[in-house]
DNA sequence: GGATTACTGTACGGTCCTGTCCATGAAATA
DNA sequence: TATTTCATGGACAGGACCGTACAGTAATCC
């Protein structure tokens, strides 16, 4: 983890204080070249290109790992946060358009497909944190919908047998190939209009398959 | 690329003939190291696992670029082989079946896996080694899903309006989130009993929302 | 047997990396 | 101003790796 604070901490800092600029320049550069090369940047790379010294890096983080995990841990709380709320009276087209709206965003943003490759490149060396991700964002909104559409269900607006299946052929709808496309650096972002597209397309076939028939 | 033969190819040689298993011997565990641990792995740990000399390496193969390179022609031509005909009087049910059963098969096999994990995390370095694959492997059978719910639209059995948007939703229909949780190392492999009955939900539900209504 | 080629084992040069040490200078507080 | 803390840059040890070189041995063909 990251230094630990001095043991006296409520006491007034006596001596030059730290750079807060230079500790979020390291955390930016890092992310950045973490993200575009891997695991496998030097540090010395990263201080340069950060306009610090490598001993500022090592005064600011125990080791390289320490640096990694901060910056996966803090991209990781950037990405799977502000899932938003369902409101209890929407209509399952809005429902699904707005949660797919924000699933493929997110998951197809640069920065989450960055994010993803890192971590299945380094998902040999650091095998909890692939895990760690899913669980707390895809997995997560993957629960959500499975038990609106077993709410949905019972209410008798839809016919959703599985719906832990079905919400995630939901998902999968909406990605397609672009996730493998994504992580394979063989499409670039997806315009908004795009992205409105398919789900608008994916939401219109799902409730045409998973609607309770008259 | 692999060493060249020698100059006089149709000649006899002369001296001690190559040891065939040697090579086999390095290929597979080459492989099986690259795709455990990533490019990083060292030749010395390959020749060690393969009871070779690393020197031998380095008679069958120019570099560790060369060696990487084999493997992944290699494997890529394994993945991306043998897609089979379409039976022209098969219905969309039976085609989207063993479309699908097929897809689902190799995408999600231990070898596909750890193959999409190492073009993933070598992509920075070797950029072009992924799109080939997807060109090769799950883009051709994209083009012939595509193509085929074409052709069944302009028969009259299927309303698709956006062939290859819906092609693609077909697959992802079948991977969810199973390809990602796949390469971030949460799940292992699908059995086949799971396979089929993820086919046979996607297969059922897309012909819901694709079939031409009465 | 003799010639020729393949494999082994060791070793070396060169590069790069992490992590640490240290001397010097800069920036803040008392 | 004196003191404390932070930042810099250079240097170093230790290790890992790639690619090459070389001498010795094994296997095969003439």
């Amino acid at each position: 983890m990251t230094r630990a604070a001095p043991i006296r901490r409520g006491t007034p800092k006596r001596g030059r204080p730290v750079d807060a600029a230079k500790r979020a320049a390291i955390l930016e550069t890092a992310r950045e070249l973490f993200f575009e090369h891997g695991y496998g940047i030097g540090l010395e790379t990263i201080a340069v290109k950060a306009g610090v010294s490598r001993q500022t890096i090592y005064n600011l983080f125990d080791s390289k790992d320490d640096l990694f995990a901060a910056i996966v841990q803090d991209t990781s709380g950037q990405i799977t946060a502000a899932l938003a709320e369902l409101s209890p009276e929407a209509t399952p087209r809005e429902v699904l358009t707005a949660l797919g709206i924000g699933f493929l965003t997110k998951i197809l943003s640069d920065r989450a497909v960055q994010f993803q490759r890192l971590l299945i490149g380094s998902s040999a060396s650091f095998p909890t944190l692939g895990p760690t991700f899913y669980a707390n964002g895809p997995g997560r909104g993957l629960a959500r919908l499975a038990a609106f559409l077993d709410r949905e269900t019972e209410t008798g607006r839809l016919a959703v047998d599985d719906p832990v299946l079905a919400a995630e052929q939901f998902f999968g709808m909406l990605m397609g190939h672009r996730s493998m496309r994504r992580t394979l650096r063989i499409d670039g972002e997806m315009p908004e209009a795009e992205i409105r597209r398919r789900v608008d397309s994916a939401v219109s076939a799902f409730l045409r398959a998973y609607s309770k028939p008259a």
